[in-house]
RNA sequence: GGGAGUUUAGCUCAGCUGGUUUAGAGCAUCUGCCUUACAAGCAGAGGGUCGGCGGUUCGAAUCCGUCAACUCCCACCA
C-alpha cells in the first residue's frame, strides 16, 4: 500500500472506521484482563450531535483507546436516552403541524406516533459519533426505554415503593403549562426578568380605609384567600383583630391574618395570600387553615372557578386585570421591578407553582452513602471543586418528584382499585393478584384496575444506567455486571451533576452496594471565541459534522483537546481545527520523507545519526513519562501538547533533520530501522488523540496481518531517561540556534558552510559535535583560546564560540550586542548577589537552594568575564 | 441572600507541597526564506511591573488579608 502524496483525512477516515467495525475491535467480553469501562452519557435519542457532545465523546474516546492500548479490556457502552419531555414535545409539535391535536388521540395512538418518530430520527446521533471515531462497543447499544431497561426501571420503582421510599401525595410542584406536566426542582431554571410591582387596593370591610398590597402577579387575586400583615408592623396596629378585606374586582371578602413571615420592609408590608399558586403562600395557608382556590387550567389559562376571565391566558389576563383595576380605581401605582422567575428547562415557559397529586421519592437516607463516597474520595471528582457543590446539594436534598403527566416514558406501575386505594406491582397480572388479596374480592378482573396515567421522570431511568446497561438490576449476579461494574471513568458536564451524577451514585449504592464509577471528569461548556455559550438562537455553533468534513475528525479532535482543561469552559475557535489538521499534515509529510529513502545496507551509520538516535530515544522516554503523569491527573490537553511538541519539534525539527541523508542519497540500515521503530512508537502514543492518521501510517510502516490494528497494539511504557544527556544536548541545540542567528543577521545563505571556533571548556557538548556540525552546516570545528577581532561571537552557558566573518564583521553592532548581553548578565548577577549577601538567606534557606545560587553566581561571573574579553578584543 | 471559582504575553492556558537562570507553552504577530517531506512549511525575533493594595517570609505568580472585575452554582420575600 502506498501512502498518498497529499494528506486528505476524508479519504482515510471512513476506510479505517469500517475496518475497525469489520474486525470487531471495539467489542468487549469479560475475560482474564483487567476491565476498563465507560458508559456514555446517553444523548437524547432524537438529538443531533453538537459541540458539547463532540468534546465529551472525544475525551471518552481518548481515555478508552488509551486503556485499550495499555492492555485493559476496554468497554465503552453507547446508548440513547428517551428524554420524555423533549421527545414528547417534538412529537406533539410534529402532529400539530399535521393538523392532529394530541388530545384527540388515545394513549396508544400517540405512542405509536412517538415510536415511529423514534425509529425515524432515533440513533442518528450514534451514527454521527462514528464519524468522530468513537470506539464504542456498538453491540452493546442500549436505549433507556428498551424492554430490558424499562423492566429494570419498573422493578426499581416497585422495590423502592415496597421499601417505603416512594409515596404519593398532593404537594406544591413546578408546573410546566406548555408540556402540561410537573417537573422536579432541578428542571426549573431561574432567570432575572423585568416585571412590574403592582400596588392594589384591598378595601377594609366596614371602613373607608384601603390596605395596599404589592404583588408581581395581579392575576392571582382571583385565588386570594387572605391578606397577611406582620404583627409588629406599627402601620397596621390599628387594624382590628378579625378584620376582613375585599379582593379588588373579585369582590370576595377574605380574612386578614398576621404572621412574622411578612417582611415589613418590602412593598407596603402587606402580602396577598394565594395558597394555590405560591409555595410560601401555600405554607401560610396550611398554617392558618385557609381555603385554596386553584384558578388555572393545566395549560395556564384561567379556569371557571371564579367565573372571571375564563379561558384567558395567564399573561393576557395580567394585562387585562391591570386595565380593569385602573378603570375601577383599585390600582394605586405600578413600578418597575426585577425578579427571578422560574422557567422550564425543556420548554422554556414560565413555571407555575401548582398543587397537584404526584409521586415522590424520599431521598435523605439513600443520599447518605452517596455523599460519603465523594467526600472521602472513593469517587474522585476532577476537578475537585465540584465536591463542594455536590456536598451542599446532597446535604440539603429534597424529595424527588418522579411523576410526569406525559405518555412518552415508563408508565407508573400503580393500579387503582374500583373502590379506592391502589396497588403497585411489576405487571398488571401481579397487580390483580395483589388487588384481590387486598380487597378480599376474588372476582376483580384486570378491567377493574386502572393504571396510573403518569410516566416516570426520564432521570428515573438514566440514574440506573451504569447498572442497567449490564442488566445488573434484573440479574444482579450475571457475569457482565460482575466484571464491568464499577465502571472506571464518567465524562460529563457539571450541569447535570444533580440530575444524573448524584443520582447514579445513589442508585449504585442502593442497588450494587458499591460506587458506579471511580472518577468523574467534568468537562466545561463549549463557548465561542468571544465567550458566548454556543446556542441555536445565536447561530454561533458550528455543526460538528461540517467541521469534520472540512478538517477531518483527527483535526477536530485535536482542536477539542487543545482547548479543554478539566472543568474550565473552553473558547472554541475554528483556528484550532486548522492547527489540528496541520498537525495531521505534519505527521503525514514526516512519514512521506522517511518512506522515500532508499536503504544502502553497506553504509556505516554516521556519528551524527548515532547521536541522534540515542538522543531521541532519551527524549521520547522523558516525554512519555510526562504524558503518563498528565493522564493520571486527567490533564488531557497537556498530554496532547507534550506529544505534539515531541513530534513536531523534537522528532521532525531536530531528529529527522539530523539523520536526513543528502538529497538522492540512501540511508544506512541501522538508522532506518531505528527511525521506523520510533515512528511507530510515536504513532502509538498519538493514536488515542488521532486514531485515523495514526492507523493509516501504522498499517504502512510494516507488514501487517489481516485484522491487525493500532487500536489494539501496545502503548509504549516510559523507560528511565538520562537527564544529564538531555541537558547536554540542549547546549548543542543552543549552539546551532546561535549559528543560525548569525547567518540570519549577516544574511549568509544556508548553503554556505561556516567554520566554528570554540574556547573549549566543560560546558562544550563535544559528544554532539557531529550534530552541531550538520545542523549548523559547519565546514569545521576548531579549538582556539581567544577571540579574533574579525569573528562573530556568542556564548552558550560558559563556553565561547566564534564564527569567522572575514570582512563581513560589523564592529559597532557586535559591541552593541555584547554590551546588551553584558548588562543583562550583570543585572542577573546583582539579583543573585543580593540573595547571597543577605546573611539570613544564607543561614535559613535550605542548603540546596543556597548552592544553586552559588552555581548561578559562578556561571554569571564566567559569562561576564567571557563577554568582557570579547569586548576587549573588539575594541 | 449563601457558596464556589476565575483574574499570568494580543488570544487560549500551564506554572502541583513558596526557592531551578530577573515567569513558560501553543496559537497569533513581525522579519527573512517557494532550501526537492510539509508555505497546512522552515529559520529567527518581539511581546508580561503574574487584577490593585497591604501583610507573612531570608525569599511570593505561588501563602494570608482586603478591594475590584468577571463567571458559575444554590436559595427564591410577594
Amino acid at each position: 500500500m502506498a501512502i498518498a502524496d497529499k494528506y486528505l483525512p476524508q479519504e482515510i477516515e471512513s476506510k479505517w472506521y469500517d475496518y475497525w467495525i469489520e474486525k470487531n475491535l471495539f467489542h468487549s467480553e469479560p475475560d482474564a484482563r483487567e476491565p476498563y469501562t465507560i458508559v456514555i452519557p446517553p444523548p437524547n435519542v432524537t438529538g443531533m450531535l453538537h459541540m458539547g457532545h463532540m468534546l465529551n465523546n472525544t475525551l471518552q474516546d481518548v481515555l478508552v483507546r488509551r486503556a485499550r492500548m495499555l492492555g485493559k479490556n476496554a468497554c465503552w457502552v453507547p446508548g440513547t436516552d428517551h428524554a420524555s419531555i423533549a421527545t414528547e414535545a417534538k412529537v406533539v409539535a410534529k402532529l400539530k403541524a399535521e393538523g392532529i391535536d394530541k388530545s384527540t388521540l388515545t394513549r396508544e395512538e400517540f405512542l405509536a406516533h412517538a415510536w415511529e418518530w423514534k425509529e425515524k430520527h432515533g440513533g442518528i446521533i450514534l451514527k454521527q459519533l462514528r464519524k468522530l471515531g468513537a470506539s464504542c462497543d456498538w453491540d452493546r447499544t442500549c436505549f433507556t426505554m428498551d424492554p430490558e431497561r424499562t423492566e429494570s426501571v419498573i422493578s426499581v420503582f416497585c422495590d423502592l415503593y415496597r421499601k417505603g421510599k416512594i409515596y404519593r401525595g398532593v404537594r406544591m410542584v413546578h408546573w410546566d403549562p406548555s408540556a402540561k406536566t410537573a417537573l422536579s426542582d432541578e428542571e426549573v431554571i431561574y432567570k432575572e426578568s423585568q416585571g412590574k410591582l403592582y400596588y392594589l387596593r384591598y378595601k377594609l370591610e366596614g371602613s373607608d380605609r384601603n390596605i395596599i398590597v404589592a404583588t408581581t402577579r395581579p392575576e392571582t387575586i382571583l385565588g386570594d384567600t387572605a391578606v397577611c400583615l406582620n404583627p409588629n408592623d406599627p402601620r397596621y396596629a390599628d387594624v382590628p383583630e378579625g378584620a376582613r378585606v375585599i379582593v379588588p374586582l373579585v369582590g370576595r371578602s377574605i380574612p386578614i391574618i398576621r404572621d412574622e413571615y411578612v417582611d415589613i420592609e418590602f412593598g407596603t408590608g402587606a402580602l396577598k395570600v394565594t395558597p394555590a399558586h405560591d409555595v410560601n403562600d401555600y405554607m401560610l395557608g396550611e398554617k392558618y387553615g385557609l381555603e385554596t382556590i386553584d384558578i388555572f387550567n393545566d395549560d395556564g389559562t384561567i379556569n371557571d372557578k371564579v367565573g372571571m376571565y375564563v379561558g384567558v391566558d395567564r399573561f393576557d389576563c395580567r394585562k387585562q386585570i391591570e386595565k380593569d383595576l385602573q378603570n375601577a380605581d383599585l390600582l394605586e401605582k405600578t413600578e418597575a421591578y426585577t425578579n427571578n422567575v422560574g422557567y422550564s428547562e425543556r420548554t422554556g415557559v414560565a413555571i407555575e407553582p401548582k398543587l397537584s397529586m404526584q409521586w415522590f421519592m424520599s431521598m435523605k437516607e439513600i443520599a447518605e452513602p452517596a455523599t460519603k463516597a465523594v467526600l472521602e474520595d472513593i469517587i474522585r471528582f476532577v476537578p475537585e471543586k465540584y465536591k463542594n457543590t455536590y456536598r451542599h446539594w446532597m446535604e440539603n436534598i429534597k424529595d424527588w418528584c418522579i411523576s410526569r403527566q406525559l405518555w412518552w416514558g415508563q408508565r407508573i406501575p400503580a393500579y387503582y382499585l374500583p373502590k379506592g386505594g391502589y396497588v403497585v406491582a411489576e405487571t398488571a397480572e401481579k397487580a390483580l393478584a395483589l388487588a384481590q388479596e387486598k380487597t378480599g374480592d376474588a372476582s376483580l378482573t384486570l378491567a377493574d384496575l386502572r393504571q396510573d396515567d403518569d410516566v416516570l421522570d426520564t432521570w428515573f431511568s438514566s440514574w440506573l444506567w451504569p447498572i442497567s446497561v449490564f442488566d445488573g438490576i434484573r440479574n444482579p449476579d450475571n457475569e457482565q455486571i460482575k466484571y464491568y461494574y464499577p465502571t472506571n471513568d464518567l465524562v460529563t458536564g457539571p450541569d447535570i451533576i444533580f440530575f444524573w451524577v448524584a443520582r447514579m451514585i445513589m442508585a449504585g449504592y442502593e442497588y450494587r452496594g458499591e460506587k458506579p464509577f471511580g472518577n468523574v471528569y467534568f468537562t466545561g461548556i463549549v463557548r465561542d471565541k468571544i465567550g458566548r455559550k454556543m446556542s441555536k438562537q445565536l447561530g454561533n455553533s458550528p455543526d460538528p459534522l461540517d467541521l469534520i468534513a472540512e478538517y477531518g475528525a483527527d483535526g477536530v479532535r485535536v482542536a477539542m483537546m487543545l482547548c479543554s482543561s478539566a472543568g474550565n469552559d473552553l473558547m472554541f475557535d475554528n483556528a484550532l481545527c486548522e492547527q489540528g489538521r496541520n498537525f495531521g499534515n505534519k505527521i503525514w509529510n514526516a512519514y512521506r520523507l522517511i518512506n522515500g529513502w532508499q536503504v544502502d545496507a553497506s553504509l556505516v551509520q554516521s556519528d551524527c545519526s548515532k547521536q541522534a538516535v540515542a538522543w531521541f530515544t532519551n527524549r521520547f522516554n522523558a516525554a512519555l513519562a510526562e504524558i503518563e503523569e498528565d493522564f493520571n491527573n486527567y490533564r488531557i490537553s497537556e498530554a496532547l501538547m507534550v506529544a505534539y511538541k515531541l513530534f513536531w519539534d523534537d522528532f521532525s525539527g531536530w531528529y529527522l533533520e539530523m539523520i536526513k541523508p543528502a538529497y538522492g542519497s540512501p540511508c544506512d540500515a541501522a538508522t532506518m530501522e531505528a527511525t521506523k521503530k520510533m515512528f511507530e512508537q510515536l504513532m502509538l502514543l498519538l493514536h488515542p488523540f488521532m486514531p485515523f492518521v495514526t492507523e493509516e501510517i501504522w498499517q504502512d510502516l510494516a507488514e501487517r496481518k489481516e485484522g491487525e490494528s493500532i487500536c489494539v497494539a501496545a502503548m509504549p511504557k516510559a523507560q528511565a531517561t538520562d537527564e544529564v544527556a538531555l541537558a547536554r544536548f540542549a547546549l548543542a541545540q543552543e549552539v546551532v540556534s546561535a549559528v543560525r542567528n548569525i547567518r540570519k543577521q549577516k544574511n549568509l545563505p544556508q548553503k554556505e558552510a561556516l567554520e566554528l571556533k570554540v574556547v573549549r571548556d566543560e560546558n562544550y557538548p563535544a559528544e554532539y559535535e557531529a550534530v552541531i556540525a550538520k545542523m549548523a552546516n559547519l565546514s569545521a570545528v576548531t579549538f582556539v583560546t581567544e577571540k579574533n577581532p574579525m569573528d562573530a561571537a556568542f556564548i552558550v552557558k560558559t563556553t565561547q564560540y566564534f564564527v569567522p566573518m572575514g570582512d563581513n564583521i560589523d564592529k559597532e553592532a557586535e559591541i552593541a550586542k555584547l554590551e546588551k548581553d553584558l548588562a543583562y548578565q550583570q543585572g542577573f548577577l546583582a539579583t543573585v548577589m543580593k540573595k547571597l549577601s543577605n546573611e539570613r538567606f544564607v543561614s535559613s534557606a535550605p542548603q540546596k537552594v543556597v548552592e544553586t545560587e552559588y552555581a548561578k553566581k559562578r556561571d554569571a561571573e564566567a559569562k561576564i568575564a567571557a563577554i568582557e574579553a570579547q569586548l576587549q578584543a573588539l575594541k
